[in-house]
RNA sequence: GUCCCCAUCGUCUAGCCAGGUCCAGGACACCGGCCUUUCACGCCGGCGACACGAGUUCAAAUCUCGUUGGGGACGCCA
């Protein structure tokens, strides 16, 4: 591997479930990888000891695997490689980087209170700085940085961003447990693993100074930076459960397919001129980091909605069969005909948004004993519709190959015959068949239904119908 | 409070870097219409934005400054 190749990563504190926000910039980092032709690193960030879950993991590979973002290298786990970042401390130590302090956090909660009261920017006083104390019991060890001067970086979205160092304290690198804080950790990490390229959110930009700091007191050279801008919640502040859907397994729940949920994610905050909808392929090549935008973005609900139903009508029938079977097992249906279920996909295929929405529709299809909805039975299952019924009943038992043209013929034949306009009979057959007054084409309902299926549910319905005559109830079969 | 970042339709955004071709384009949502066996798809049309104020310029959505608004960060969290 030259040292030009690129190397992207994701890093996750296991503290929680994936969020979108998350997902995207896992995204932005496979996708700026698998363009170049890099390595995409994945690495849990668990020093947290506290509010590190080994669910929140599971949860998150889970995300990252049902949306197919793969990764060359790891997971690394941060809380496996503490004697690598106690190396890089000794680094520090040794060139006088790095000192230990002895304050204790109540001490430096009071001065931060006190600090705040005063106006002033909460940072360490650096009281230890130059008492070259040595190790001790509740002692960590903090960055000697620099007090005076600027710190900047040329930053791949938003450009140059420069700080005053007097801004930037003197930051803890070794807790006095025995274990790396966060800025220690990602800067070893990343000089460890060859980052070359650290895209993620600009809530982190603020950090980026101080792990600047860090490298050039290791004399590491520097990564390229680039900060996506923010998801927010409706509300426009950060992303929380507060907002509802935020997880991406809640999404797959919900009925959505991973493709959608990509293009989506990958079309808040980036864009290639007027194009909307993107196949896997195409964000790979089309991807880029100077078309990304600078500012924040609510995430839209009803275009990703838009977007699954586009996906859903291009994905092959047998893929969306696979992917609607555990929908429709938790609506209680298992062991449908291949056949059958390929069928009734077909027909759902384009008036479905959601999969669990295209499980719901389908249940007429699978159903011993369909259900009546009263509104649409009032106004279809009538004497008028009496005779129709039983006159088409009559000639569908007449088909031998029982197909969409050969029914639909006899429906033509019977219009012409009658002079009615098909409506006319296709709404009551409509009710007869899925009980709704909504539904696929009537003709590749019964196809699928098949023959047998058909006759028997007009036959219900001409008796449910007659019984009308006199009352209007509306009793109905349960599944 | 201090620092950093951001600012085009309700939302996601194109245009901005290289000022005129923009009385600002697309998408989603919404509203009409067409198609039609219902629904959906599809097609056609409508609604709808350059935050504000100065400045530079023959000309500013585009450049500069300020104001306002929003977000983020200020931890022995990440």
């Amino acid at each position: 591997m030259t040292k030009n190749t690129v190397v992207t990563r994701f890093p996750p504190s296991p503290t929680g479930y994936l969020h979108i926000g998350g997902a995207r910039t896992a995204l932005y980092n496979w996708l700026f990888a698998r363009q170049q032709r890099g390595k995409f690193i994945l690495r849990i960030e668990d020093t947290d000891k506290e509010r590190s879950t080994s669910e929140a993991t599971q949860a998150i590979v889970e995300s990252l695997q049902w949306l197919g973002l793969d990764w060359d290298e790891g997971p690394y786990y941060q809380s496996e490689r503490y004697s690598i970042y106690w190396e890089f401390i000794e680094r520090l130590l040794s060139s006088g980087k790095a000192y230990y302090c002895h304050c204790t956090p109540e001490q430096l909660e009071r001065r931060r209170k006190e600090a705040m009261a005063k106006g002033l920017k909460p940072k360490y006083d650096g009281r230890c700085r130059e008492l070259e104390l040595g190790p001790g019991p509740r002692a960590v060890v903090r960055l000697k940085s620099p007090q005076s001067g600027k710190t900047q970086f040329h930053d791949l979205i938003k450009g140059p961003i420069s700080f005053n160092n007097e801004e930037l304290d003197d930051l803890v690198l070794w807790r006095s447990d025995g274990s790396p804080t966060y800025h220690l950790a990602v800067v070893a990490d990343d000089i460890a693993m060859g980052l070359t390229h650290i895209i993620r959110g600009d809530d982190h930009v603020n950090n980026t100074p101080r792990q600047i700091l860090i490298y050039g007191a290791l004399g590491e050279p520097l990564p390229l930076y680039a900060h996506v801008p923010m998801i927010l919640g409706p509300d426009r502040t950060r992303l929380s459960k507060r907002h509802g859907a935020t997880s991406v397994l809640a999404y797959r729940d919900l009925g959505y397919l991973p493709q959608a949920l990509l293009n989506a994610l990958a079309r808040v905050g980036w864009s290639y001129g007027d194009q909307e909808k993107f196949t896997l392929s195409e964000l790979i090549q089309k991807f880029s980091l100077e078309n990304v935008g600078k500012s924040a973005g609510i995430f839209n609900r009803d275009k990703l909605l838009d977007l699954n139903a586009h996906y859903i009508r291009e994905t092959g029938t047998e893929e969306l069969v696979r992917n609607l079977l555990p929908f429709l097992e938790t609506k209680g249906f298992k062991n449908i005909k291949d056949e059958k279920l390929r069928g009734a996909v077909e027909t759902l295929k384009p008036r479905s948004k959601t999969l669990v929405e295209m499980a719901e529709n389908a249940r007429f299809y699978f159903v011993d004993q369909i259900t009546y909805d009263p509104v649409a039975a009032k106004k279809f299952l009538n004497p008028d519709a009496l005779d129709m019924l039983k006159d088409i009943r009559i000639r569908l038992q007449e088909i031998r190959d029982f197909t969409r043209e050969t029914v639909e013929a006899v429906f033509l034949r019977f219009i012409e015959e009658k002079k009615v306009k098909l409506g006319k009979i296709a709404q009551p057959l409509r009710v007869a068949l899925t009980g709704a007054g909504v539904s696929p084409g009537i003709f590749e309902v019964m196809e699928v239904l098949g023959r047998e299926n058909v006759l028997e549910r007009i036959g219900k319905a001409i008796n449910y119908a007659a019984g009308s005559v006199g009352s209007a109830n509306t009793k109905s079969s349960s599944s």
